[in-house]
DNA sequence: GGCCGGGGCATTTTT
DNA sequence: TGCCCCGGCC
């Protein structure tokens, strides 16, 4: 083993060190935290410790799978395999699994994902006959999420006078009798959702004290990452594990607490003394990240919060640049903008496109910025998107997998029953579900005997259910002998999945179908890799469960691709790049709106902004649009409030700025930074905004009438997509207003003249 | 049972 | 603007 500790600053070393109690790490912005957390293990296994008796604890799947690397480069590979190293979902899930017996649960437990819980609180909104939008859907998921994440169960919440007098005044009095039906459809269908794997756990350890005490023997020393983020459930299971020997490591960041809406608690972090008294505090303040000015100017941002613990930031880097706050007339020109200076940046100092980020508030706002980047033909990728595991078509086939661990699992049934279609339509499921829910059973129950629940269904409709019936069994019975692959190609090929797809010549269809083969890629990877790490045997169940706990972050296979990032401020957390762009840095948008009415939701609101500026080595730009498209309407906006927190000694007004040419001729406009002297960046944004330097850009439907280049924003030329005959290009453009057409010849469907005010064509590149 | 189109509606979301 | 839900129609 190398000698780690000489990779490390003293603060570091004294935290790796130090081996006398519970630990706190209040590690700032950029100061080598997950390097701390690695060599505290590395340092633990070298004085003794066994692999499988430390436990560390991650939020995302990447966070850990980027420890045990770091961990195999420093010690050996062999030694991370026996390491309990995940995040808090996975490794409380196995031991569910493992456990599941004593809280009344099948070891073969499926996993619901949010949608599947929304899924489920809809049909219950549905059969109660409640409105929904009285009783909107998400939010009832996240009343109920918020008080599992509170160890809340539903009986203690129908008794606490708290929840129903708040649910009365929000005028949703019946949450906890919807709550109370959700958790009994989650047990009668052999499932948890995300909560529960905490919930569960927490009721595993309280009501089964030999079998905690088993998990407190076994696990000696217990390690937490991105403490600040841990909500009740998550803090009381890592208290109970350690509350015989206090060998609790934890590390945080309370300023870039940004997850409160999920249950978060920031106060396990600032309280955390008081949970465990003998503890010892370390304080990470060097930053190794970003440039001095980067630093300073995030400092000054964060002091105007008030809950925290103090700190003082600090690099020893150069100064650099100053951040830079620009003022677009639309989100339009910001997204121009924006690219542009990508671009002059790459031009002149030989940046390369995976060097930038740009962070937004909202996922809404990448929309422009894509069109803008594809025009200017910049490479992006968008963090965030739609997973592999989110796609219809592979929800499809994993919902087949699931019902084949385990049939009772409801929302999975839902959606194959009648996919492909088999004529199993709304009405019959409603029938089926009315049944199960009347007679306090498992739709699968009802399923595989129908005639004993008496429904109102003709011969026909039950001749189908008993076909679909024996199908899942058949998959049933092959899955006790195949292994996850066979038995996931047979499905593919028997439920008729893959002939719907095949069927399919679109483009979408074709793709899909790939999808579906990569599926199975994926599962036989991970067969592969677990028979490597030395498992006997990898079941189906293992595949799902690893499945129903991964999410976007995974898919990183392309991480050399040279490309921008594009991604919420919440996304990119953990992550830096050498230039970070902060866009729509706007009151109502920036701080979120809807966080006005609490002061300690504005704070959280700064916080995501420092996290923001944060993500940058080296510049910052932030940008603001005076007229945002938002909903499908333009409102004028005004420059965040949150601007004024930045001392303006970091922070410059952006000087010459192109503006966009939309191909009907060129702006160039600059800024005029305001020359009177300031204490504040504040006033200088307003008197630049008010002062309307940027001119708006010429409208596309002004265009010239010449020789019909261009009609509204087509052109001839351009590539355009058809709902029918696909893509193809603009030959020519002719007509007016009303008869308006297009010549366009398609690539798979010759050449077409079309009525523009009926072809709905889009525009690609 | 299943498809199409009008109307209402929009945070963030490690798992 | 784009998604999702529901109601009407085949």
């Amino acid at each position: 083993m190398k000698d780690y500790l000489l990779e490390l600053n003293d603060f570091q070393r004294e935290a790796v060190l130090y081996d006398d109690g519970p630990s706190l790490v209040v590690a700032g912005a950029g100061s080598g935290k997950t390097r701390v957390l690695t060599y505290k293990i590395a340092h633990l296994l070298q004085n003794g410790y066994q692999p499988h008796s430390i436990l560390a604890l991650t939020f995302t799947n990447k966070a850990a799978r980027e420890m045990k690397e770091r961990l195999a480069a420093i010690t050996d590979e062999y030694v991370t395999r026996y390491l309990w190293m995940g995040t808090f979902h996975s490794i409380f899930c196995s031991i569910l699994r493992r456990e599941a017996q004593h809280i009344g649960y099948d070891s073969n437990f499926t996993i619901y994902d949010a949608n599947d819980s929304k899924s489920l609180i809809k049909s219950i909104i549905k059969e109660m006959q409640l409105d929904e939008k009285t009783y909107r859907p998400g939010v009832i998921q996240n009343r109920i999420s918020n008080a599992k994440n509170g160890l809340v169960t539903s009986k203690a919440y129908i008794q606490e006078k708290g929840f129903r007098d708040y649910d009365y005044r929000s005028k949703i009095p019946l949450t906890g009798e919807i709550y109370q039906r959700y958790s009994a459809r989650c047990y009668n269908a052999g499932v948890m959702d995300f909560d529960d794997l905490l919930l569960q756990t927490n009721i595993l350890f309280r009501d089964h004290p030999t079998v905690l005490h088993k998990y407190q023997e076994q696990f000696r020393y217990v390690l937490v990452d991105e403490y600040q983020d841990t909500n009740l459930a998550q803090h009381l299971i890592v208290k109970r594990l350690c509350e015989n020997h206090l060998h609790v490591f934890v590390v945080g960041d309370d300023a870039q607490s940004i997850y409160s809406f999920r249950g978060a608690n920031i106060d396990n972090m600032l309280r955390f003394q008081d949970n465990y008294p003998t503890c010892r505090v370390f304080k990470l303040e060097r930053n190794y990240r970003s440039t001095r000015n980067i630093v300073d100017a995030a400092n000054s941002l964060i002091t105007k919060n008030k809950e925290q613990i103090h700190k003082t930031v600090y690099s020893e880097k150069e100064k650099g640049s100053k951040l830079s706050l620009v003022s677009a007339y639309s989100d339009y020109d910001e997204a121009y903008m924006v690219s542009s200076k990508i671009m002059d940046m790459i031009h002149y100092n030989d940046y390369s496109f995976s060097d930038f980020a740009i962070l937004y508030r909202t996922n809404a706002q990448s929309r422009v910025l894509e069109e803008t980047l594809r025009n200017r033909t910049i490479k992006y990728r968008v963090y965030g998107a739609q997973s592999f595991y989110q796609r219809k078509e592979i929800k499809d086939v994993i919902a087949y997998l699931r019902v084949i661990i385990n049939p009772k699992d409801e929302e999975a049934l839902k959606r194959i029953i009648n996919y492909p279609l088999r004529g199993i339509g709304g009405t019959t499921f409603d029938r089926l579900q009315a049944a199960a829910v009347a007679e306090d059973v498992s739709l699968w129950a009802v399923i595989s005997n129908p005639s004993a629940y008496r429904l109102a269904t003709s011969k026909g409709t039950e001749h189908k259910i008993s076909l679909f019936c024996r199908l899942i069994e058949g998959f049933v019975e092959e899955n006790r002998t195949a292994t996850a692959v066979e038995i996931a190609t047979t499905v593919i090929k028997e439920s008729g999945v893959r002939d719907v797809l095949y069927n399919d010549s679109t483009v979408e269809g074709i793709s899909r179908l790939q999808n579906v083969q990569e599926l199975l890629n994926a599962i036989n990877q991970f067969v592969t890799m677990r028979l490597e790490q030395g498992l006997e045997t990898v079941s189906l169940t293992d595949f799902l469960m690893e499945v129903a706990l991964i999410t976007d972050q995974d898919n990183d296979r392309d991480e050399n691709a040279d490309k921008v990032s594009l991604m919420t401020v919440h996304a990119a957390k953990g992550l830096e790049f050498r230039n970070v762009f902060i866009v729509g840095m706007e009151n109502d948008l920036f701080p979120s709106g809807m966080c006005m009415d609490s002061p300690r939701a504005v704070e959280e609101e700064r916080r995501l902004f420092y996290v923001a500026i944060t993500r940058a080595q080296e510049n910052c730009i932030i940008t603001f649009a005076q007229n945002r498209f938002r909903n499908g309407q333009t409102n004028s906006a005004s420059p965040s409030f949150f601007l004024e927190d930045i001392e303006a000694q970091y922070i410059d007004i952006a000087g010459e700025i192109e503006l966009p040419s939309h191909g009907y001729g060129r702006t160039t406009a600059s800024y005029s930074s305001s020359r009177s002297p300031s204490s504040s960046s504040w006033d200088k944004v307003r008197s630049t905004s008010s002062s309307g330097t940027i001119q708006s850009s010429p409208s596309p439907s002004s265009s010239s009438s010449d020789k019909l280049q261009s009609i509204g924003a087509l052109s001839t030329g351009d590539r355009v997509i058809h709902t029918m005959f696909g893509e193809g290009e603009i030959l020519t453009l002719e007509g007016k207003n009303e008869n308006a057409k297009a010549v366009i010849s398609f690539a798979n469907s010759g050449v077409k003249t079309l009525l523009l005010k009926y072809a709905k064509l889009k525009k690609v590149k």
